[in-house]
DNA sequence: TCCGTTCTTGACATCGTTGGCACAGCGGTG
DNA sequence: CACCGCTGTGCCAACGATGTCAAGAACGGA
């Protein structure tokens, strides 16, 4: 003679998942109707639905989104977004503000990274594309979107943000880069910088072209021709640091120093602590701890590219056609102490 | 006679997305044949697979995750990760450990929040599941939870991210929160503090009773039986520097500042910025500018937690099964300058 | 040449849901 | 009484893929 030994895990023959056929057995109608009752169209006996509704209950029915969404074509709730890298904060704002408009109309924003990497970029968006989001918002690091024309002509909305896309006409949502970066720029120099070490990312990546040309135009706008020596390439916090760390080492070193982004700002930051007598310092993008840091920066809202993308998306869902649009959002400059100091006279 | 216009949007009538029959049509195949070349099944001739790959590639076909996922029952690469709000690190960098993690294992992680309010995240886990995600993950808000104990049965893996769930047994991964307060508590105490203004989370929220009965055990120990005035509440930035800066000018000011959280860190060194004559301040979650800033933390890896979380439920995906797994993670004291100050004598 | 085995291929059912349509029952109208 | 419209319900097909199975082709060995 055997026991059940009550614990075993293998003991318990799993149940399945309940179905739309399921629940009409038990409420005694067609699953056309159970359908009709737990998707709430009309003509339906009230007392029909009530059985129906019981007997969903009593077996814990959950639709199963994939069959309904199959079946009803493109209807699904879930829009898409590719976004770089889950840890920066950057990326999380925008997708924050798409969220929270996305959700008042009924979609759900599922996001997914690309890790900043152009292939899994490209893997990623079209996983999405698989699962039939309703439109797909990218962050893109890519520069190739050529595979996404058939998609979008097929009716998925696509909107960049903070980077347009290149060879796709797309919706896009991007920051006014080049006039803030120059703007600041021109500040610095008002001040009487010449030597402005510019921190920016990659070359490649567009944002930091354009802030580039922003700077370039104001440093030639004073006669500096080699303004590119003042260029350097920094890409995370930890380069950020050293090149930062390095530059104010050398001989010639910058009275000021500009960082492109977020996380280039967090290195210089980092390689500056303490100093007794640091440079000038401007950040590309606002952050939390600037106000007490007394960090200057060129700030811009995340939260509301997020919202303005999903804007975009919403409208073309809504229907309107016509041109791609390039949505430029503006930038504002927060003086706050650190982008106000003046150049240093150095000895030697 | 009539022209279409070039530009004009409507003119287009716009291609129905290419099925595995199109394909299958084109390349003069069954629809079969077409489905095992594309999705790498054997046995099938080198020319005729030649052929339906040409083919795809001509009409650009895309599988239909949804058809494919719904077919074959549970396979779907997705997995669900509950998470309560896109804007604060702590949560991101979650994900960015389980998302690396189960990338590796060809599992695509997909995120959506709660905005920390239990009836969304009821609706929004459930939609997960309605999508069928191979596993799930939720960072909770919501303290009942057993709704989910049929899906669970159903073998869908859940694991808990830095709160247990209470009345689903379910794997969860946890902070050992308890002993990490009482321990910094010690520290303060050692110093000579008394009068320790504990900033704490809503009650209800499970992280904050825990590290509040830290506080307590400490107090306790020293006979400090009047703990509970010492424990204020806020949830966001704002009240906590609020609750900090009346706490401060108020009489019999505490003269040292215990915050529970990454958020209400920020509120009490916004509320102390530029304070002549600061209290000992404390923090719980460490921050990137922590260092810059000299703020002593309780420190632990955030990556970590979505990493073990990973590696739990590809455990179960696995087949592990058995009783659910509370995994406690240790946290770390790292003293910066902060909440090494000794208490400060007020007059009167 | 014949037979058995392996390879290649396609017809058909199926996953769980919704859309289209038919039909029964009912009350009102001419 | 024929006819109409309306309501409630069910049957069947369909969404787009994969699993099952069997038929036919190709191949090897006796």
């Amino acid at each position: 003679m055997t026991f059940d030994v009550p614990g075993a895990p293998e003991a318990a023959p799993r149940p399945s998942r309940a179905t739309l056929r399921d629940v009409a057995h038990l409420a005694g109608v067609s699953i056309k109707t159970a359908s009709r009752v737990l998707s709430g169209q009309p003509n339906v006996r009230d007392e029909t639905a009530r059985r129906v509704r019981e007997a969903a209950r009593t077996l814990r029915f959950r639709p199963n989104r994939l069959a309904r969404d199959l079946r009803s074509g493109a209807v699904s709730t879930a829009v898409g977004f590719v976004i770089g890298d889950l840890s920066n904060p950057f990326y999380t704002q925008i997708a924050a503000g798409a969220e929270r408009l996305l959700r008042e109309h009924g979609l759900e924003l599922f996001i997914a990274t690309s890790d900043e990497d152009p292939e899994r970029e490209r893997r990623v968006t079209l996983t999405m594309l698989e699962r039939r989001v309703r439109a797909l918002f990218v962050v893109p690091v890519a520069d190739e979107h050529a595979y996404l024309v058939p998609e979008q002509q097929l009716g998925t909305p696509m909107v960049f943000i903070d980077r347009p896309a290149v060879d796709v006409a797309a919706d896009s949502i991007v920051l006014d880069n080049r006039r803030a970066v120059r703007e600041a720029t021109e500040r610095l120099i008002a001040l009487g910088h010449r030597r402005i070490g510019l921190l920016a990312d990659r070359t490649g990546v567009w944002t930091a072209s354009e802030r580039v040309a922003g700077f370039a135009d104001a440093m030639r706008a004073v006669g500096t021709a080699d303004w590119q020596r003042w260029v350097h390439r920094a890409h995370d916090v930890g380069t950020a640091r050293s090149v930062a760390t390095e530059l104010l080492a050398g001989p010639d070193a910058p009275t000021a120093l500009f960082a492109l982004n977020n996380r280039i700002t967090a290195g210089v930051i980092d390689a500056l602590a303490g100093a007794p007598d640091p440079p000038a310092i401007l950040g590309f993008d606002d952050f939390e701890f600037a106000p007490t840091l007394g960090i200057s920066v060129i700030a811009h809202d995340p939260v509301d590219l997020g919202r303005r993308a999903a804007e975009t998306a919403l409208d073309r869902l809504g229907g309107r056609t016509g041109m791609p649009q390039q949505i430029v959002l503006p930038t504002r400059f927060i003086p706050r102490g650190s982008g106000e100091r003046p150049p240093r006279e150095h000895g030697s």
